[in-house]
DNA sequence: GGGAATATTCCC
DNA sequence: GGGAATATTCCC
């Protein structure tokens, strides 16, 4: 079985700036980052110094764009990254983390890893990304059974579902509305740009009149 | 930082048996059972080996009695024991586990804990014991302001108003899903315009070239 | 002590 | 993939 060393990077947890507003990211996800990084950077070193050995021998990688993540030996990844970075060793355990921060799988096969706010250079996008909530318009188990208890009850656990419903309905609707800004926005610079190549256009045809 | 190992003993987890009815004990609970027995086992084959020196360095032990048990000295627990245990070496967080299983500090100035189903000699009562449910009668946070209603037409008014609202919200939904679609879509004319100037202007200079 | 967020495991 | 139980952390 393999040995679990914490190292300081679990301390980094308690970095994110509390004075200002600012929320710190998820650890996970701050230490998925750095432990690209650093793999990356360990990767390097070790090329240089046996320079000669296959340097496709890496664990995990961003893929070519930085977009994403490949885990290129989920094997050896497991056994000396893991444990590293996290209080376990278990491959399952860290897609799980992925899942849970709304990462996807996009390549059927190896094991890339996609997420819109997870990508190289960007450490400070890393706090746009949360966790998914359960669905929300579920109740905890304990109140699944009482269901048929009294009428009371059941209306009450009803309309708490709608309660629910709604609230995730508005979130949606936020999150819709801060799209719809971000279109808007593009836009306006789109327009900017082929005003741009019509006034240059224009500028040539002038000339030649003269 | 100290090293954080797993043991075999973290496999015991799947050895309750699942062919009979019988449930397993949470493997908090057989943990800290079987940690009690080994460390009072390996304290023994200590004092025999080196006899002569002082009995007392106890770290863990089950109480006069065996209705409890006595974190001698916490220093030494959390850094020596917990980690062969458990995936840290915090005392607190073995105390939040204590709590959370129902074990009571029955003394002001000693770590002695108890709980009436963990006795010596008992390892099959632990199977009776299970974690305190947070309390059921409280609903998730965001939905504690809507707790006071009393006549049931108050309900259904209410009621009535949530289903209005929601089918508002669905429908604004709606509404912003299309227009982003729209907007996708002029996005895709604003490019083709733009790389069509773009062309257009590249033509004029290979002509000049010409 | 315990609520709540996050992490890890287990299971479908 | 993700629901749910348990573990660990953080905070009051």
């Amino acid at each position: 079985m393999a040995t679990i060393a914490k190292t300081s990077l679990v301390e980094s947890k308690k970095t994110g700036e509390s004075s200002s507003g600012m929320k710190s990211p998820a650890p996970f996800l701050l230490k998925t980052y750095d432990l690209l990084e650093e793999e990356e950077e360990r990767g390097k070193r070790e090329k240089f110094q046996e320079s000669g050995g296959n340097d496709e021998q890496r664990t995990i990688s961003w893929n070519e764009d930085g977009t994403g993540f490949v885990v290129w030996s989920p094997a050896e990844f497991s056994e000396l990254t893991l444990p590293k970075y996290f209080k376990h060793n278990n491959f399952s355990s860290f897609i799980r983390q992925l899942n849970t921060y709304g990462f996807k799988k996009i390549a059927s096969k190896r094991w890339e890893f996609q997420h819109e706010k997870f990508r190289r250079g960007c450490r400070h996008l890393l706090k746009e990304i949360s966790r998914k909530r359960s669905d929300p318009s579920c109740f905890p188990q304990y109140l699944k059974s009482c269901h048929h208890e009294n009428n009371t009850e059941e209306i009450s656990n009803s309309r708490l579902l709608l309660v629910e419903k709604n609230m995730n309905l508005r979130k949606e609707k936020l999150e819709l509305q801060m799209q719809i800004a971000h279109f808007k926005n593009l836009h306006v610079k789109l327009w900017e740009c082929i005003s741009q190549c019509m006034a240059i256009q224009q500028q040539k045809k002038d000339r030649k009149l003269c």
